[in-house]
DNA sequence: TGTATATGGTTAAACGATTAAGCAAAACTA
DNA sequence: TAGTTTTGCTTAATCGTTTAACCATATACA
């Protein structure tokens, strides 16, 4: 009796949040008729069910999602690790999962790895921990321990890699051709009249980056023209290291007269110091970078550019999740789906305009 | 019997995740014994607080959030909305909370406006649906209605604003100090010798650019100069915005020596704009920008902009936060940080190298 | 020796929503 | 009219963890 007051006299105090009991309460129902009638099931009087919507807005009642996650035994997160958010590249492929899981009901929890290993495993764990329903990743540079990748496949959630994260994991991933784009872009230049092509890369272990290296060797092959080691350079793809890299290969006696660059920010930076040393962009040396930022458009001269369907791998990412949500084993196999690139022609590749 | 079997043949068949239970069915003691030990409550001996750990260890046990965080009452979840992640400031910011925030045992869900009201509503709802125990925001720049926010700060959910937010919701906020940015812009550009001044600024409505445009219009009167409607304007501040309003100033009879734009990107627009034209930047014209983002450094000439000290705000937003886990009652003050703002001097306003 | 105080737990009730199982009343069927 | 089906709910268990309240035993103290 005590008790009972006490608490009704707590209720009266906190104003606490409403509850599918509250709305059983006014109604003389119970909990379980309200839960069933916010969720339309059949068994459920239409009239009952108008009502306890009513009562519900009235008492501005928000389902406590962490009650119906614990019971469900899903939390409907997922949880996105991106090397980092301020490249245009990761984030409207973010952009693009939350539209499409959003509208399923999935909310997104994003987590960035700054392209470390060791965050990027304190992020899985932290993903783990909050219990996601799945994890849509993209891997740091650094990584190639996959220890904790199979952590996640080892507990049975669906785990699908975009554009950073193709290999031996066996799980789904959603990028673009690489080796082809290499191709795409080679001929491009070849077709400019270019015969000493140079590619300033990204680290060979990273396989995205070791196929657009690849697809750079055999493309020459292709067009007869030779492989010269000093042409071919490794870098962490940075503004800064874009400016070093181009700079070396300015210090060569027989310079290039073309730089394909694995990345736009990269592309950038050396163009940057092309500008600053007055050589003529295309004439002297044409560029051509890869990612489609929107600053290849903005720059001068404008970089020609491999666009990478930023929203559509997003889209692919969570449908590819979505697909697995609707499954009821949930056996996770090898399921690539690659997309044709798409080069962008600009100024910076364009003799012949 | 038959019920206890088949329940014995899923515990098989299933890899179920192992809870408290598991651990204090192994060690003959109670789940409840189990938490604490785990929490390292004082009421248990040292010996069973080794067992427990031990075989927590053994049983790859992880904790259950969505149960803790059910009875108790929060999710150890933080929300972030930012406009947009894909530009420095905010991205550094976010790493900044994160980094704070997960010392403490809380994760955070980031969420982008696009600018866009509607989509900030959403995200709003959003979060206030996954039962996040507080909300870090900066806000879209159509955003005027707070009705949303109200109904963050009538649930008693901690709302911490930074950069865009400065208004009359009465919460804590964190930013640079605008009105004085401005002032020192000016002052270093009257310095330089510059005599016609135009400012690029954001949408009056919106509080620091409200306070940026004052900020000018105060520091042009201080020093004598008169101010010239033709010569401030207002922006989306994007690139492609800080190119037109650029073209519209040279379109003046009598140009400006020196546009301070309130934002990098729209001063990298006007630059390129400028560059294309062959105006010497800083000898016609100088340019100051805002922000600091990294490439401000790395385009030619480089550009003048103000440090917004991100990481701090970032810091500062989230141990803000904090201090609310830690008091008893919420009670929401006006508690209003304002960090000084650094100029930072490069070519494009630098005339005296 | 009897009482007080630690010590080291246990029990059981929460947190809020979901859901399998059950059951009464109404409606239909033959 | 008896039996079956449908309708529309209720009951009670459950998800995994936490925590207030309780209890037994050991130790301390006078």
């Amino acid at each position: 009796m005590l008790k009972r007051l006490s608490k009704d006299i707590k209720k009266l105090n906190t104003k606490k949040k409403t509850t599918i009991k509250d709305i059983a309460n006014v109604l003389n129902i119970s909990a379980a008729a309200v839960s069933k009638a916010l969720h339309d099931d059949s068994r459920i009087s239409k009239k009952t069910k108008k009502a306890v919507k009513q009562v519900a807005k009235n008492l501005n009642y928000q389902p406590n999602h962490l009650a119906s996650a614990l019971r469900k035994g899903k939390s409907n997160l997922v949880g996105v690790i991106v090397p980092r958010t301020n490249s245009n590249f990761f984030s409207s492929v973010i952009q693009n999962i939350e539209e499409v899981l959003n509208k399923e009901g999935y909310n997104i929890i994003i987590t960035q790895s700054n392209e470390s290993f060791k965050k990027e495993c304190d992020s899985i764990d932290t993903l783990l921990f909050t219990q996601v329903d799945g994890i849509i990743a993209s891997m740091a540079n650094e990584t190639i321990d996959l220890e904790y990748y199979e952590k996640v496949k080892a507990k049975g959630i669906p785990l699908i890699l975009f554009d950073r994260g193709e290999n031996d994991l066996n799980v789904d991933y959603i990028g673009i051709n690489d080796y082809d784009s290499s191709h795409i872009i080679v001929k491009h230049l070849v077709n400019q009249g270019c015969k000493r092509i140079a590619h300033i890369g990204g680290y060979k272990r990273t396989r995205i980056f070791n196929n657009r290296i690849r697809g750079y060797i055999d493309a020459l092959k292709k067009h007869n023209l030779p492989l010269d080691k000093e042409l071919l350079i490794e870098s962490s793809l940075t503004i800064e290291d874009g400016r070093n890299k181009m700079a070396q290969l300015l210090k060569l006696q027989n310079r290039p007269d073309a730089v394909y660059i694995a990345s736009d920010y990269a592309a950038l930076g050396a163009l940057q110091l092309l500008n600053e040393q007055n050589i003529k962009v295309p004439e002297e040396i044409a560029l051509v970078g890869f990612g489609d930022e929107p600053f290849t458009a903005m720059v001068t001269p404008s970089l020609s550019s491999i666009n990478q369907h930023s929203a559509e791998i997003g889209k692919q990412a969570a449908l590819t999740f979505l697909s697995y949500t609707k499954k009821k084993s949930i056996k996770q196999t090898l399921n690539k789906i690659i997309l044709d690139a798409e080069l962008v022609v600009r100024e910076s590749s364009n003799s012949i305009q």
